[in-house]
DNA sequence: GTCTATAATGGGATAGAC
DNA sequence: GTCTATCCCATTATAGAC
């Protein structure tokens, strides 16, 4: 594999699991199997892994959604498998998604980072915004009122399910606090292709 | 006033705003006007730093719920003035709350301070549940269905918000992330003292 | 309880050979 | 693109005088 992608790898995992600031160079290497000295060739700055780590999660991410987004299922189907996005990336208690990650542990990360991050959330509340507007318009969630208001409620919520989860090792927190919102969905609804 | 306390104070806004492993014994001694050696006398390691503050913190949390628990306010008004202190929490989007630091940069905490986080969280669902049950009860909140799993998506919400809050360094985020839940609130109803 | 002084470690980063 | 070697700096922590 391409030696950048794989620190790529490495330092998602590291990133995701203990945050930014917890894994070093050196950890990379070890990881990777290089010397720390070669990861400056790829990064010159942490700085600089931190944006393209962002970027190309951010943009996987984003492509996915745009995917499902374009499938034929129901509104509720679609938010449901946006719950169990979130619910995959916890991996049983051990890590947190790569945005909450760097929502977490913003401390040492740079200007454009954080605006790549924001971008992030805002492209999440759109996404979330015009499903859940497909939604109420098929009745296939219920208690929906305001579909932008509960766009930011649903993103807030899966962060927080996240940390709860991480901070307490276990898949339980997040299935908890995630309960609710999945009672709401109504398993089959769908106007384009009703059973 | 106390050494010990000032310290506790310093180190409590430095962890909010920047993360617990991203201040230093050099910036609280800068902060308060001592040498950083004279920290040690006080909490030798910074690990003993970490739990007494979360203890702190915690007992003091605690407190202020269990006294506005036995005030004589409808259950809707003491889930709106829970909201209100995760809200004045985020100080317009420079901080989060101890716990969301705790979780968020759970890096480098040892054990008992974990164990002690996960205990906060589990006292705050207990009450957050027996006061959704309350309003279950006396009808002062809408589309309530199990209120131990809505204790859950309550703090979920408080420490997701205050994430994305301090991600955009604005309170706004809050404040939509949490509307919906405030709608369901019902003004004014109180079963003791009905208006 | 606070100080000066000093470890001891680990971090990000650079220079220059291969 | 990777290496060795090195620099500089910040960090936690300790020893011992006052």
């Amino acid at each position: 594999m391409d030696t950048r992608t794989a620190l790529l790898d490495s330092a998602e995992r590291a990133a995701r699991q203990r945050g930014f600031d917890a894994f070093s160079y050196a950890d990379l290497a070890r990881d990777v199997g290089i010397r720390k000295a070669s990861i400056h060739h790829h990064f010159p700055k942490k700085a600089d892994l931190a944006l393209d780590l962002l970027e190309r999660y951010a943009a996987a991410f984003m492509d996915t959604l745009a995917q499902m987004e374009a499938t034929d299922i129901s509104a509720a189907d679609k938010l449901s498998a946006y719950l169990d996005l979130y619910r995959d990336a916890v991996d049983g208690g051990t890590q947190v998604c790569l945005c909450v990650a760097f929502s977490a542990g913003r401390a040492n990360l740079p200007d454009p980072v954080l605006q790549r991050l924001n971008q992030f959330h805002e492209d999440s509340v759109e996404w979330l915004t015009r499903v859940l507007t497909e939604a109420g318009r098929d009745g296939s969630m219920s208690g929906l009122n305001d579909p932008a208001a509960e766009a930011h409620a649903t993103l807030a919520l899966m962060e927080g399910a996240q940390l709860l989860s991480r901070a307490a090792g276990e898949i339980t927190p997040f299935d908890t606090a995630t309960a609710s919102f999945r009672c709401r969905l109504s398993p089959q609804k769908n106007t384009r292709s009703p059973r």
